[in-house]
DNA sequence: TAGTATTAGGGTAATTAGGGTC
DNA sequence: ACTGTCCTAATTACCCTAATAC
């Protein structure tokens, strides 16, 4: 096989995010409809997240916080 | 007037498709047959995707908010 | 020609979407 | 405002064997 493209983009289940944030997937479907996470959807209208966004917001580096004003 | 391939025309394996969607390849298999996604058989019956077609649907519309809608 | 991985089929569980409610 | 749960319908995942791809 050869796919190797500059974009391979991992992605996520919601029952798989729902497990790293430990809260209920439809939970989940709530921050995605939110607009809160980025979300692409199967053909069949599933949704499947974006890894990276995922690990970011689990706190993988604090970044600057402007919750002061 | 007309070049004769313009393109070569780039083609993905199920399992290919399947992990760009993060789903399982016998799904990809059930898009084809519902007309959800263009299919090229192989002589042999197997199915091929093209990839240009793939890449639309995965971020042709990068990520619209659900939340106005 | 042989060996291994993938796919096509079909069937049956497990997830998910969506709305509604607490 | 936010989350967990109940419900139904739809979609997806996993099980198998045989055929195809490489």
């Amino acid at each position: 096989m050869s796919a190797q493209h500059p974009e391979p983009e991992m992605l996520l289940t919601p029952s798989e995010v729902a497990t790293l944030f430990r809260v209920d997937p439809k939970t989940v479907t709530r921050w995605a409809k939110a607009g809160k996470l980025t979300s692409i959807r199967t053909l069949g209208g599933h949704r499947r997240y974006r890894e990276a966004e995922v690990r970011d917001l689990l706190g993988g580096i604090p970044q600057q916080r402007e919750a002061d004003r």
